[in-house]
DNA sequence: CGGGCCGCTGAGAGCGCTCTTAACGGGGCG
DNA sequence: CGCCCCGTTAAGAGCGCTCTCAGCGGCCCG
């Protein structure tokens, strides 16, 4: 561009149609791919494009094609805990980056407690996106609710409870990885093996429990502790568990946030890891796991993959005019689950 | 609402102007607020709305006033740093804060590497947004001009390299920190205090080096090593600096990640933290600073507020009828530099 | 050599909203 | 009693774009 495209005056189609000596029509062929002009007019119009510095105006486009190449990323999840944990970083890193190859736009919703609900809602139903990725939804949460009312084509990130039975969502195998976690440790000819819980309001803390028991259906209750996805829920199950269950040989703790938690306890305790206790976490998380002393062992996802396949998922729904809205059953994607994997480090 | 509203056939204006027997201009009126109509009809379009659940198209009103009530946080950051340390996320919740509280949209736009910014500069030249937030500029980065010549209001997080003298930015006090911290360790003692310093591209990571200098006019070179803000260069930091002066017993680390790796280096060499070598880090990072061992004393910065911050900065200007692109001598928004205070725990 | 078809282009009608302009009725004042 | 002004409302002109539809040549075929 020779000239700078002031967001005061800047040109528009019209001005672009006349330098070049044509129609507006024939413009907006040429900046929409340029399909059936004549190769000669069409060169003209870029010419032109350039030299103004043309960039079309995206509101008075999508007022007529009601398409807006942005979707929504609503993240509603208590203060503390979403920006201590890298884990949206890297889904929203793995959406990005699937979303900029479609030319799509990522507009993110931080929902501020219950009552910011309201204004999500009015933003999704005030056509500004072309679809939604809606992330850590509670059991009794109300966002599925509000979400769905909008209208708009939806994945979730994390398997939903029941109450949104059509909705597609993208998981990690959850209980999978659990049951993988355990049965290492009781490949490590650990007996004791202990859980500790996150919070179970969440479909996840409540898969990874589920494996556990899937490999030890008959583990004592005081085994399970409950803790909250937190290096401190972590300690204070740690510490509950030790004093309940002193012969404990084995933790596989829902997170690895809990694991570092327990691993502290278990120091201050005087409990060599992992010759005394094998302690085992869930995510492989970036900074913590291998910071841990010693380095953890854990179950790892793929996180950045999972936002991309969720943003995937959604993109080729409204490829098909919205059929995640129009037609359900027959032509709406369905979920997906990826698979985990175990990590070996130190730790058990 | 009574009636859902659709995504597919959704009401306009005038079908709520219909519906409540006065003109589309009325209902605009009242729908914008009220002002100057009579209360029992602006009560009746009241209800109409309620009825139909209408939801102004926001492409439709930008169209006209060329508001989006949308602001873009760029982010510019090579792959690997951006999500495993959650400056970013703190700084984004403090953005979303201040845009909520102001009914503003917060889009993010993650550049993915050099090839990228073409997409960027066409996105905000293209009349998405309101203004910019832009993040993590480098020394030879191109970005700010590219923002330039978007013509959009902006602020930067983090103060820029000389080349966009008169757009203001927030930052914290990078040199003040790091002097107090480097007069901590003068204060038990030290005699050979060493920096491990971040990537000199940046200024963050310059200041705190110029911070370290001003205390210490005289250290010798070789107790300067080079980290890049993460726990490996830290590591390999920590190793050179104990090969060439064995003698160090005391570390200014450029940030948490790299005081962490430092950490578990001098444990290896047997080390004790503080007694042998006291180590202060920079940024009192959520999850790191508290569990390294021996917990880390470190200045913090505090994030969330210079995210809101700058989201602050931005608005005041808008407000001001994009003064900040207008007349930017007289009326920008100057820039803000937050304080830092130490955090004393046991590293130190 | 004429008719029909096809490839390309231009004209024009809106998309849903805001905002300016004009109209209207009622009250105060001369 | 008539005029003016003010508060309130309606009408209408666009904002910048897409998309349909008609028109216009040229070419092929009969």
């Amino acid at each position: 561009m020779t000239e700078p495209s002031s967001a005061a005056h800047r040109p528009t189609l019209e001005a672009v149609a006349d330098r070049a000596g044509v129609s507006r029509a024939t413009v907006s062929r040429v900046v929409n791919g340029g399909a059936g002009v004549r190769s000669s007019l069409a060169e003209k119009v870029l010419r032109a494009v350039d030299e103004l510095g043309y960039v079309p105006n995206q509101a008075a486009r999508s007022l007529v094609t009601r398409r807006h190449d942005a979707v929504a990323v609503v993240i509603a999840e208590p203060e503390t805990r979403v920006f201590t944990d890298p884990f949206f970083a890297q889904q929203l890193r793995g959406i990005s980056k699937e979303l900029t190859a479609h030319d799509s736009q990522l507009v993110l919703l931080l929902v501020e407690g219950r009552g910011d609900y309201a204004r999500v809602g009015r933003y999704l139903a005030g056509g500004h996106v072309d679809g939604a990725l809606v992330f850590s939804v509670h059991l009794d949460d109300e966002l599925p609710d509000i979400v769905r009312r909008s209208a708009l084509p939806t994945v979730f990130g994390g398997r939903p409870d029941g109450g949104a039975p059509h909705t597609p969502y993208v998981d990690c195998d959850n209980r999978g990885g659990a049951r993988e976690a355990v049965r290492h440790l009781r490949s490590l000819g650990r007996e004791r093996i202990a859980h500790i819980a996150g919070p179970l309001d969440q479909t996840s803390a409540m898969d990874r429990l589920d494996g556990y028991r899937d490999v030890l259906p008959d583990a004592e209750p005081e085994l399970i502790a409950r803790g909250d996805f937190t290096p401190a829920g972590g300690e204070r199950a740690m510490r509950e568990l030790l004093d309940r269950c002193p012969d404990v040989d084995g933790v596989f703790a829902a997170n690895d946030l809990t694991a570092a938690g327990a691993l502290r306890v278990l120091g201050e305790a005087g409990r060599r890891v992992p010759e005394d206790v094998a302690v085992v976490g869930f995510d492989d998380m970036e900074p913590v796991a291998e910071q841990t002393s010693p380095p953890l062992t854990t179950v790892r996802q793929d996180i950045e993959e999972m936002g991309r396949l969720m943003a995937r998922l959604l993109l080729r729904g409204l490829e098909r005019g919205g059929a995640l809205a129009g037609d359900p059953l027959d032509t709406a994607p369905s979920s997906v689950i990826t698979p985990t994997a175990l990590v070996r480090r130190a730790s058990a």
